[in-house]
DNA sequence: AAAGATTGAATAATCAATCTTT
DNA sequence: AAAGATTGATTATTCAATCTTT
């Protein structure tokens, strides 16, 4: 084992990284799933749907802000449409784009799961992090994100969250 | 959009934990891929491996320690014992068992995989969060990390990271 | 009967190719 | 010809059921 620098810290601190994700979004989808009906990957478009202008989205801003490809999200627009949640509306200024848009259903649906999924995310957090290590954490991934995810940092620039 | 609390900072947190995770994901995907020929998932086996005393682990514990359930880990083990860098061992204490245990030509591949990666994580956060920044970061996943992940703070504890 | 591991069936993700519009 | 979006083919993931061992 001598030559490997497996005890690197920068490697352990990308191995509790991907850990923290993995047990975070277990948490998440279990709970999204029993209460709320929505796979994560539903909760995270319909909210992205949500915080946009006229809850609508073109489908390929969409993908870029999720961790979909563009097929994946027409695959998964698709199933959101099926279920009532989702319509996919003409763009009147460029025919071959499609926004993605929220149902009143949609809406709905996706309110009452964020409010759910907030007080979830509450329990979950407020006993392990306080209020500055919470803000300390969210300035840090936020330099790391602007870094290694540039086309989602310029997504949530017109945004209210932006701050 | 009144009643929604969409722009609570706890929920904005957690999207831009999502969105760095998705973001150094598809970073290391990439260059992993091209450079080492490995997959996120197939390096992310390969070190929990290499970390391992004897480089070796039974498959549950395996699975407990990746995101893959454990069908999921028996057929990503069926492929990498296909590509020669796993091998499954029989295991004397109980004969339900077994050991995916590292080859040689496995234990070579993630060693050089692990350099590659490693400069690359350098070269990408480096420029990003000094020292101290990385020293807290870590701090912060590994209190959220024990919180909501435990079977992988548990896997942990025997190991040199731990400290 | 419970635990470790594997297998079959169903679902979903991606890449490359295709179609329409610009 | 390039961009937005969709479709087909391939691959991979999970849940539930099964098999072996304890």
């Amino acid at each position: 084992m001598a030559g490997a620098p497996f005890d690197d810290p920068l490697l352990t601190t990308m191995g509790l990284f991907a850990e923290t994700h993995a047990g975070l979004a277990h948490h998440q989808e279990r709970r999204l799933e029993q209460q709320c009906g929505l796979s994560l990957q539903w909760f995270e478009v319909l909210l992205r749907l949500a915080r946009s202008p006229e809850r609508r989205l073109r489908m390929s801003a969409l993908a870029a802000q999720t961790t979909l490809s563009t097929s994946g999200l027409t695959r998964a627009v698709d199933r959101l449409e099926a279920a009532g949640l989702v319509r996919r509306e003409t763009c009147p200024s460029d025919r071959r784009g499609y926004f993605a848009a929220l149902t009143d259903a949609g809406t709905e649906r996706i309110e009452a799961a964020v409010r759910l999924h907030l007080d979830e995310l509450h329990q979950l957090v407020d006993g392990v992090l306080d209020a500055d290590q919470i803000a300390t954490f969210s300035e840090l991934l936020r330099l790391l994100r602007d870094h290694v995810n540039p086309a989602a940092a310029e997504a949530s620039l017109p945004e209210a969250t932006a701050g």
